[in-house]
RNA sequence: GCGGGAGUAGCCAAGACCGGUCAAAGGCGGAGGACUUAAGAUCCUCUCUCGUAGGAGUCCAGGGGUUCAAGUCCCCUCUCCCGCACCA
């Protein structure tokens, strides 16, 4: 094991055993409580994970340093059915499952005979979820994560089950809660709605909602389905294949005739379906049937391009506006030999009149036509240009579109809005309808069944349209903090379109509805309020709480404060000792100041969440702050098992070391975008965390002194003492607002710059050197402790520090220590250096062995102040009117004219010394290290009277920009 | 289709809200130097083009515009990524 593991471990050791993450309400302290969401335990986590839960630690111990008592707990989610399709594929002998998790199981058990054991424990779900939770707490704490473990549970314990079950019981009496029909995507086969995880083909498949029309034929209809209700009215014919099979049916009590695999799919989607007769589609072709909006008289016409697998079978005609209508019409015209075996005469195809019922303002009379023709369609069997030409027309027709006169009650009106106001028509008249399909094709089942849409009855969903809800949830959000901010755009238009979501499965773990027990809340439902259940987890474990004692009442009590304690005790037989610690714990961490995860999670969770907040605590209970980072990639490429591109999280203290990964996953990327994990970006990670050890090592068990203005340091002191303040404040400032990686790069990087430019200057003697280091090292150890905290607390251990660092005061700038004309005077002497060096470059093989340094003249000083300080605009007129207007100033006419060009060209001022003499001061206290640095005689002098100025350089010298002459 | 986002030097990645201090932080890769018997590690310097004096030129997907001034603001075009529900 190397040094920096044994370490990482011995400090986590330290951590359980003086339990210093375990926290329970103090009402001395300010508290905060954040959430990261609960991990899914059904295999091990990858690496990938880490970094949300990282950034959460992050920030956990940022505030606990902050004087926050600060709780961060964890459990495991395990509800829905993940777990058992696992158990399944393990019974079942799946050999990609079970070769995947032998190889998670290689990164805890050590030999292959253990990974074969516990691979067969795998069929058996408990244990499942025990292996995989035990797992994944080793791995948080390997990672040095400060968790309060005494409070872990899992979704399927009875406990958690009696909580969900007194949430579901609050949204039901609040009306959230409704039951009814709703399609989803289904297996006949299976007998079961598929999700994403069942689907062997097709797995983006959408539902998608076809209107119905239904024109009277005989006794009966027959029942078209459509995308474009709107078009109804420019209806000529119908189409029917006439080689394909057909049936009357009773359909909840109606005549219908559709094709027979139509009428198949009618019976899952909640119809009372009986078929009465079976027949060709040439049965029928021929005969007429009347249209819906004027009771015309259409005919029935022969069609190769109808699908019968597609929609009902049936397809009404609006050769004015559908190409493949226009086409199939077309066709007829030409050749209409074919008709007459149904007894249809050419003269009666020829008479039908294109009916045009949509205009484009400044368009194309008839639209269809034209597009047909420009892509050149030859017959209704090119169905590649078809597709392309009905796109064209109804993109255009859809966005630019008016209804004409001959559309009734819907004349006017723009065709983008009048879609569902003809439904609505459609079905108060008794000829509208909704009919289903998957919107691509084929989808098919695992079990290599053909997947339909279902329309199950007795659904249970959330209404998040319900009266009130929405208007709630949105308070809560806007007083909400997102950060980054531009993710609150997301959310709204999830608060937006977020209506109604089944909320129960009949199979997989977790809750049964209470009011209706063949259904288990599904997962995304039963994970929106469990923050709560942290604050209670562990009393309800510490005093052997039986589920059963866990009454509605119960929780109405501790959470809602609901009733009193002695009556509650009564009926729960929990005392109310107890119930009112509870009550107090609840109180105490509540709300959930900050929430932290991957925006993924907008969608669905995160905003269900808020959604449930609303519908059952009231307003300051609700959630106060979302914080996001997004994932992270493998070497440029998405992360995921089945393409073997990622590592375990438990890898990555044993391979990186705990630190590293710590520091790479909050340094490698701003929150908001991907991070990518570079294999050979990692190096360069342990190099600084070891750079960072080094200086400690060297300097922090040294008596720390600050040296303060009264005891004379070097400049140099003076300039790193202001710089670690100024950096000490700007990391403050960054952690605050979650500026996390430019926080990462000033702890690490620029401060390990800093501190090597310092400890690298000659002129400081060692008691100086090692007394402000020291100072240096103290402040340093506490700034980068959230971060790295296993190294930290091992440094602090040596600097014979009491206690933990991560319990330890985040430091304080000093604002006496921060020292602008230091800091200038730094920036003066390194600028200085680097054009010595650009000269040099230039010289090329000519050697200087010496320089001159000339300082402008005290004047030049005054007049830049004065510019800085009068704050005049920066025109050249305006600035030489001013400096002129200065009699002082007016003596250097030409000179004057020099500085207001060059500012003119720089666009403005820079930096430069307080004046001449202290600019004069500060190189002669660093001419040894210019000289160090360079390898040359350094000589420093006043421009305005040099005493050696053999090509007359000095005259060039501008305040903070030295002229140089080298020899 | 609806909604969100991105395109910056060899690569990764800041800067964009709030225009000037931006040839553009930081890292990787590359070059040179210090240290070292050597290798490695570490430290320092350089890494758009031109330039024998600290300067100049060109640049932030492409095109146009606003402005004294644009990587940053506005418009258009191109390319890429993500989410859209019953799935955790």
């Amino acid at each position: 094991m190397s040094e920096s593991a044994k370490i990482e471990k011995k400090w986590q050791k330290q951590w359980e055993k003086d339990r210093i993450f375990e926290v329970d309400p103090d009402p001395n302290r300010k508290k905060f409580f954040l959430t990261v969401p609960y991990p899914y335990p059904n295999g091990a986590l990858h690496m990938g994970h880490g970094r949300t839960y990282t950034v959460g630690d992050l920030i956990a111990r940022y505030k606990r340093m902050q004087g926050f008592n600060v709780l961060y707990p964890m459990a495991s989610h395990i509800t829905g059915t993940p777990i058992f399709g696992m158990v399944d594929r393990v019974k079942r002998g799946d050999e990609d499952a079970i070769e995947q998790y032998r190889r998670d199981l290689r990164v805890y058990l050590d030999s292959e005979e253990e990974v074969n054991a516990q691979v067969k424990k795998f069929t058996d779900p408990w244990a499942t979820v025990l292996f995989f939770t035990e797992t994944i707490s080793a791995d948080f704490k390997a990672l040095g994560y400060s968790i309060d473990w005494r409070r872990k549970f899992t979704t399927g314990d009875d406990i958690y089950n009696r909580f969900i079950t007194w949430q579901y019981q609050k949204l039901m009496d609040s009306g959230y809660i409704q039951k009814g029909a709703h399609p989803l995507l289904y297996c006949p086969n299976c007998g079961n709605p598929v999700g994403e995880d069942d689907i062997k083909e097709g797995n983006t498949a959408k539902v998608k909602e076809f209107t119905s029309l239904k024109y009277p034929f005989e006794d009966g209809f027959l029942v078209a389905a459509t995308l474009r209700p709107e078009t109804t009215f420019g209806i000529t014919n119908l189409w029917i294949n006439p080689t394909a099979k057909y049936v009357k049916a009773d359909v909840n009590g109606e005549l219908w005739i559709v094709s027979s695999t139509a009428a198949e799919k009618l019976k899952l989607q909640a119809k009372e379906v009986k078929i009465l007769d079976t027949f060709p589609g040439s049965k029928i072709v021929g005969k007429s049937c009347q249209t819906i909006h004027d009771g015309r008289n259409i005919p029935i016409l022969p069609a190769d391009f109808v699908d019968v697998d597609n929609a009902t079978g049936v397809v009404y005609s609006v050769p004015g506006h559908a190409p493949f209508d226009y086409i199939a019409l077309r066709d007829l015209w030409e050749d209409p030999t074919e008709l007459q075996a149904y007894g249809i005469s050419a003269d009666d195809v020829r008479g039908i009149d294109v009916v045009i019922m949509i205009e484009i303002e400044g368009g194309s009379e008839f639209l269809t036509k034209d597009v047909v023709e420009k892509l050149g369609v030859s017959s209704q069997k090119d169905k590649e240009k078809l597709e392309e030409a009905t796109q064209e027309v109804y993109k255009a027709e859809f966005y630019e579109g008016v209804m004409m006169d001959n559309c009734g009650p819907f004349s006017g009106r723009q065709v983008s809005g009048v879609k569902d106001d003809i439904i609505k028509w459609l079905k108060s008249e008794n000829r509208g309808d909704v009919f289903y399909e998957p919107d691509e094709r084929p989808v098919v089942c695992k079990c290599g069944t053909d997947v339909q849409v279902a329309v199950l009855a007795g659904q249970w969903f959330l209404d998040y349209e319900s009266p009130g809800w929405k208007d709630k949830a949105w308070d809560a959000l806007k007083m909400m903090g997102i950060i980054p901010e531009n993710f609150r755009i997301m959310f709204e238009s999830t608060f937006d379109w977020l209506a109604q979501r089944p909320c129960a499965r009949r199979r997989g773990i977790g809750t049964p509805l209470p009011f209706d027990p063949e259904w288990i809340i599904e997962a995304l439902s039963d994970s929106t309020i469990y923050m709560a259940f942290y604050t209670i987890a562990h009393k309800i474990n510490q005093n052997k709480l039986k589920p059963e004692q866990l009454t509605l009442s119960f929780f109405d009590y501790v959470f809602l404060g609901k009733g009193k304690a002695e009556k509650v005790a009564q009926e729960t037989e929990v005392s109310s000792d107890i119930l009112n610690s509870m009550r107090d714990e609840f109180l105490y961490w509540y709300p959930n100041d900050q929430r932290h995860t991957a925006p993924s999670h907008i969608s669905n969770h995160l905003s269900f969440a808020i959604f449930h907040h609303a519908a059952i605590f009231p307003k300051k209970h609700w959630i106060q702050c979302i914080s996001l980072n997004e994932h992270m990639n493998m070497e440029g490429g998405k992360m995921s098992k089945s393409k073997g591109n990622t590592l375990p999280l438990g890898e990555m203290p044993k391979k990186y070391g705990a630190d590293v990964f710590r520091t790479y996953a909050v340094s490698a990327a701003e929150p908001g975008s991907i991070m990518d994990w570079r294999e050979r970006d990692v190096p360069a990670v342990r190099n600084r965390i070891r750079q960072f050890s080094e200086i400690m090592k060297k300097y922090s068990t040294k008596t720390p002194k600050i040296y303060r203005k009264k005891d004379k340091p070097t400049g140099i002191t003076r300039w790193i003492l202001s710089r670690v303040n100024s950096i000490v404040q700007e990391c403050t400032d960054y952690m605050d607002n979650f500026r996390i990686r430019d926080y990462a790069i000033t702890v690490m990087s620029e401060m390990i710059r800093t501190v090597n430019h310092y400890v690298n200057r000659t002129e400081v003697s060692k008691e100086e050197r090692d007394g402000t280091m020291a100072y240096v090292c103290d402040r340093w150890v506490r700034l980068i402790a959230p971060m790295t905290p296993h190294v930290s607390e091992e440094f602090w251990s040596k600097m014979n520090q009491d206690g933990y660092v991560s319990l330890a005061d985040w430091p304080k700038a000093d604002k006496k220590l921060i020292d602008p004309s230091a800091e200038m005077a730094h920036t003066v002497v390194e600028s200085t250096v680097r054009d010595i060096r650009e000269i040099v470059k230039l010289l090329k093989d000519k050697k200087a062995s010496a320089v001159h340094i000339y300082v402008a003249p005290e004047w030049m000083f005054q007049a830049m102040n004065s510019i800085r300080t009068k704050e005049i605009s920066l025109i050249v007129g305006d600035i030489m009117k001013h400096l002129m207007s200065n009699p002082d100033f007016r003596t250097h006419g030409k000179q004057v004219k020099g500085i207001v060009d060059r500012i003119a060209k720089e666009n403005g001022l820079w930096d430069h010394s307080m004046n001449a003499k202290e600019e004069m001061a500060v190189l002669k206290d660093s001419a040894t290290y210019i000289s160090s640095e360079i390898g040359m005689d350094v000589t420093i002098h006043d421009a305005a009277k040099p005493d050696y100025d053999p090509q007359n350089k000095a005259r060039f010298a501008l305040p903070g920009r030295v002229s140089l002459l080298l020899e």
